[in-house]
RNA sequence: GGUGGGGUGGCCGAGAGGCGAGGCAACGGCCUGCAAAGCCGUGUACGCGGGUUCAAAUCCCGUCCCCACCUCCA
């Protein structure tokens, strides 16, 4: 079975079928570093990397580019406000950006480019596009160039719309555009604006419209055509039907899959930066929920339903790792950790079925289901098969306990083994008061332990201690 | 007004004509000194009203609500 994927443009699940054989590229369209990442932005990451691991997995070569908007109008706003360059405000946020992605296992881009470093590329398509006749250089002397959206019949094919259905901008007739729908590709310097913020050009000074730094980077990066163009459902339109078609006029075929995830809300409102509803990992931190059971519970819900964020879903969602998490660990201390196994069939056809992640969950639980029962019978070798298993599913997931992602660092693991001789320490005492059936006393080290964070549960083959939940 | 997506058991969440995905919670049981963990079992779910069909959560008609996009947006 080869994976089936969703496809904005044909609004309908095709066969992927790559450019090249056994080589694929795709590319996410990033944030604008506008300000620091919320939830929401970060489940596209996660999404788009379970796509790509599963490509990998699949024996795909694969060449990731997730770019960033390093310059745009809210970014000048805000080095205005602050008195600072804006390009000091988007690396901040890339900074952080990066830590979160880094925090939830997203594997880094194979490259991750920014719009400012690719000024040329765009400069040679917005020549091209006007030396065809389908953009122009604005009339009224303020240094815009405008893509002609009339000039392009195919305008509206990704989103699905006609252009003459669409509700009217809304705004005065914008000054030098010879119809309301038409976009900047390049923005002429205004006065006020900071200098750095600008860039000589055949037009003038001036700084890139939003679109065309997309068009650019797939170019340069993944050439003429390629496989994936990914991104929120939000940017369907106007930002991809627009380098759709601008793409498309100066020549390049462009995308052949469009995939589009669904947006992640709160309280039935979309999560955002100017709604002020928006939630950091720093705040899921809080709420005792690790950066795995966040990414769990992004992968709980198929990539393009809409993920309605509640607390206790999370929480709920936590849970459900941990059962998970708990197997991996018993499991791995019984017979090993091993290799990562084979993927089960089933696992495999709910993944190719459009990244139905719900229904490859459903497999894991079955498979770790079994694996308990084989734990507590003793059966190592079905133990250590379903182990195998669940890693190589949890892998794909990007959410393997196992994973050294996950470790904090050596410094943790340095005081594990202290810890552990500690607690051993305790346990010791506990077993000498269970033996003289001294319950009273036995209870009392356990609470002790409980209330240190430590939880002590007695399996068959003696005590073992975890680390607790933080609240 | 246009375009797209939704409403599934107490909760989350797949499925898309016929054997009740999976998880969380609840209840009962097994195991345990007690727990914890685990396992087994228990649920007349598909917004509402019609219709098609031997059979509909899934198809058709009608209807009500919700969300996203059409302005910056993952």
């Amino acid at each position: 079975m080869t994976l089936r994927l969703y496809d904005t443009a044909t609004r309908s699940v095709r066969d992927f079928v790559p450019r090249e054989a056994g080589k694929v590229g795709v590319y996410l369209c990033g944030l604008t570093l506008q300000g620091p990442p919320h939830i929401g932005h970060l489940r596209s990451g996660v999404n788009y990397d379970v796509l790509r691991r599963w490509l990998v997995s699949g024996g795909f070569e694969v060449t990731f580019i997730r770019n960033l908007t390093d310059i745009d109008d809210k970014i000048l706003v805000k080095a205005g406000e602050q008195d600072r360059p804006f390009w000091s405000i988007a690396y901040a946020n890339e900074l952080k950006l990066t830590a979160a992605y880094r925090a939830l296992n997203v594997l880094p881009p194979t490259y991750e480019p920014r719009a400012t470093g690719h000024i040329p590329e765009m400069h040679e398509l917005i020549a091209k596009l006007i030396a065809d006749g389908h953009a122009y250089p604005a009339t009224d002397g303020s240094g815009d160039v405008y893509f002609d959206v009339r000039s392009w019949p195919a305008y509206g094919s990704l989103s699905n719309q006609s252009p003459d259905d669409m509700q009217s901008a809304g705004d005065a007739p914008e000054r030098g555009k010879r119809d309301p729908r038409d976009f900047a590709l390049w923005k002429g310097a205004k006065p006020g604006e900071p200098a750095d913020a600008h860039w000589p050009s055949p037009w003038g000074q001036g700084r890139p419209g939003w679109h065309i730094e997309c068009s650019a980077m797939c170019w340069r990066y993944l050439g003429a055509e390629f496989d994936i163009h990914g991104g929120g459902l939000d940017l369907t339109f106007p930002h991809h039907e627009n380098e759709l078609a601008q793409s498309r006029a100066a020549g390049l075929p462009f995308a052949r899959y469009w995939v589009h995830h669904g947006l992640l809300s709160i309280g039935g409102a979309k999560m955002g930066k100017s709604a002020g509803n928006s939630l950091d990992l720093s705040y899921v931190g809080s709420l005792g929920v690790r950066p795995v059971e966040l990414r769990y519970y992004y992968a709980a819900a198929h990539y393009r339903s809409v993920i309605d964020y509640s607390e206790e879903a999370l929480r709920e969602s936590a849970v459900a790792y941990r059962r998970v998490e708990g197997f991996v660990r018993r499991a791995a201390e019984r017979v090993g950790a091993g290799q990562l196994g084979a993927l089960p069939a089933a696992f495999a056809a709910a993944m190719d079925d459009d990244l139905n992640t719900s229904a490859a969950l459903a497999v894991l639980h079955e498979v770790v289901r079994d694996g308990n029962t084989a734990l507590a019978g003793g059966d190592d070798v079905t133990v250590r098969t379903a182990l195998g298993e669940a890693r190589a599913m949890l892998d794909i997931l990007g959410v393997d306990p196992l994973d050294p992602a996950w470790t904090g660092g050596g410094r943790a693991d340095d005081l594990r083994g202290v810890v552990d001789s500690l607690i051993a320490l305790a346990l010791e005492q506990r077993a000498q008061a269970r033996g003289r059936k001294d319950w009273a006393a036995a209870d009392a080290v356990r609470d002790q332990l409980r209330q240190a964070g430590v939880v002590v549960e007695d399996t068959p083959q003696g005590p073992r201690w975890t680390i607790g939940e933080q609240d």
